[in-house]
DNA sequence: CTGAAAGCGCTTACAG
DNA sequence: CTGAAAGCGCTTACAG
């Protein structure tokens, strides 16, 4: 019975060979006789060794950790794409590190710097909003990065996501289309929150198209709870009882919104139309059914894992662009614009 | 301009001191003189200097890390959990590695061997139900741990957590109070997750109580999805078209057997009670308002920060078992039995 | 295919 | 309060 943990030199010596080579018998297999690795996995399992994880990052420079900061995991729609990133990384044995702002991008560069000195290999963040030492920082460590949920053609760091300013344009030409023109807006908050602000500059650059504007007084920027859509609803019917149609951040804030109104005993769709966004997994399933645009999230979390592995893997640094499309999902919560 | 990452070497010759004060410095401010601390701090500021996680790991035996894995983030209340859990740790300057074992018992394993490997100061785990080596390799490695979400006043480990049988005691209780006698039940798989058996073994114990008892037939195991829950519920009704009360093992479940019922036009709770468990956030809002249990995950996932936290820096290792109470909350969808 | 040895960047008794 | 020096447990050219 060793009361000490086993290091690689117990390996060594019970199988007799040299440190060097139970190293690479770990990491580069084929470079040892089979013989001798037989040997060497015995001392492994007899020992109960395991390998620690801080003594290889400090040799090799390598953590085989991927940080990613997402502002909130208390969303399912960015679990889900955690979920795929994760699942991809752990297949090439790769480890999550994962942090959330909490939406402030102060926190965010905190959370960067202590990711950073923790050693990880590749990061990812959310959207492309973030306080300037962020990109200072990650780039005086030299490792992969990505910008996730976003789609600029024009950034200068690398991204994987969709364009929400196309996004907004298509929530709010279907509302036009059925008659729309009294909007109200919901939305999370844009000064820290790109995708937010870009989803409102969408519809709001459809609707001044047509010549339609949302004044300031009709547009509640709120935290994405339930809770706090509830509330902002009934402000907004409040202001103005005469909106027909409320464009939400998302599906918790949509869902909120939709249950004011029926406190309100407002008809959903048919006095008033309401949108969601992201698609999470219970919508199609919630009464009325929300229209919603689709979030590709899986997809996007799967991409992040493979673009940040075969970075890592190339040690290469250079710019990729990926744009994915989320549609427009019409159920029953739009309608045609009363009267 | 280097160009290489700044080590305590640079530091501790840029402020004309040791690199053993300027480790001082870092992690026993107090120790070094005000105008010393001052030179290291201004140097560690112009060079851009961040410490070496991995240095400081292997040197100090302390990763200040602290690993959690849960079944899977894409739940609400489990993302609750880990986002408290979290921030405790975060305050106390420890970061969460977080893994998820998608309910299975080997997943978990390797996870937390992995976790053990990358060096970890403490873990939590959800349940109490394991792969047998989870325990022991734990245990080799003498770290504090503790399972979350389970409350047994006779666990050989640390728990915080509630009693799963007693919240099955009270649904059951609550709908056989009403009048129920014909129940189906809708529940996570039970052979991994002790968490749903538990609350079912908790419902039958009640309904065995006055003589009832529920049919194998009318017991669907499936996976926590709205869709499985639907198409659950269809086929248990199809079954037997009697039932008048189903317990759901979360709400996700009961989301999917209510939009089930309205498809089939049964109304719920006039012809179909129907019970949730967790109380997410949105439930509340939707309409009908389920009737569900409340899972403490907030004050869950915060004790347990606290509790590693304190058995980390104590370098102690005994056993607390902690108990929170799950109070059922009664909405909109348990009425009482038609007829 | 294998080994001797330097080195990764810290921490921590031990002395002073 | 500070410094010299050993040591944490690996990896990786370099030789052979």
């Amino acid at each position: 019975m060793q009361n000490k943990t086993p290091t690689i030199a117990d390996v060594a010596e019970k199988a007799e060979v040299s440190t060097a080579t139970v190293s690479r018998c770990l990491n580069l297999p084929d470079k040892v006789k089979p013989e001798v690795r037989e040997r060497i996995n015995k001392a492994i399992h007899d020992l109960g060794y395991v390998p620690s994880g801080a003594a290889r990052a400090l040799a090799s420079r390598r953590t085989y950790t991927v940080g990613a900061i997402v502002p909130t995991i208390d969303n399912s729609i960015f679990s889900e794409a955690i979920q795929h990133l994760q699942s991809g990384l752990t297949q090439a044995n790769y480890t999550l590190l994962l942090a959330n702002s909490g939406y402030s991008l102060d926190e965010e560069l905190r959370e960067v710097k202590s990711l950073l000195s923790r050693g990880i290999d590749g990061i990812v963040l959310v959207g492309e909003m973030h306080h300037p030492k962020v990109y200072e920082a990650i780039e005086q460590h030299k490792i992969p990065y990505v910008n996730l949920w976003t789609y600029n053609p024009k950034s200068r760091y690398s991204c994987i996501g969709f364009d929400h300013i196309k996004a907004g344009n298509q929530l709010a030409q279907h509302l036009l289309d059925l008659g729309h023109s009294k909007f109200g807006i919901i939305s999370g908050f844009q000064e820290t929150n790109d995708r937010a602000l870009l989803r409102f500059k969408g519809i709001q650059k459809t609707l001044k198209a047509v010549d339609l504007e949302i004044p300031e007084s009709l547009i509640i920027e709120c935290r994405y709870s339930v809770a706090k859509a509830n509330s902002s609803l009934h402000e907004l019917l409040d202001r103005d009882p005469d909106i027909t149609a409320i464009c939400c951040g998302n599906d918790v804030l949509a869902i909120g919104a939709l249950s004011a109104a029926r406190e309100r005993g407002i008809s959903v769709p048919d006095q008033l139309s309401i949108t969601g966004f992201d698609n999470m997994e219970i919508i199609p399933y919630l009464s009325p059914a929300l229209t919603t645009v689709n979030s590709p999230s899986k997809r996007m979390g799967s991409h992040a894992a493979k673009y940040l592995l075969s970075h890592i893997e190339n040690k290469t640094l250079d710019i990729e662009r990926i744009e994915y499309t989320a549609e427009l999902i019409v159920r029953e919560t739009t309608a045609k614009a009363p009267k």
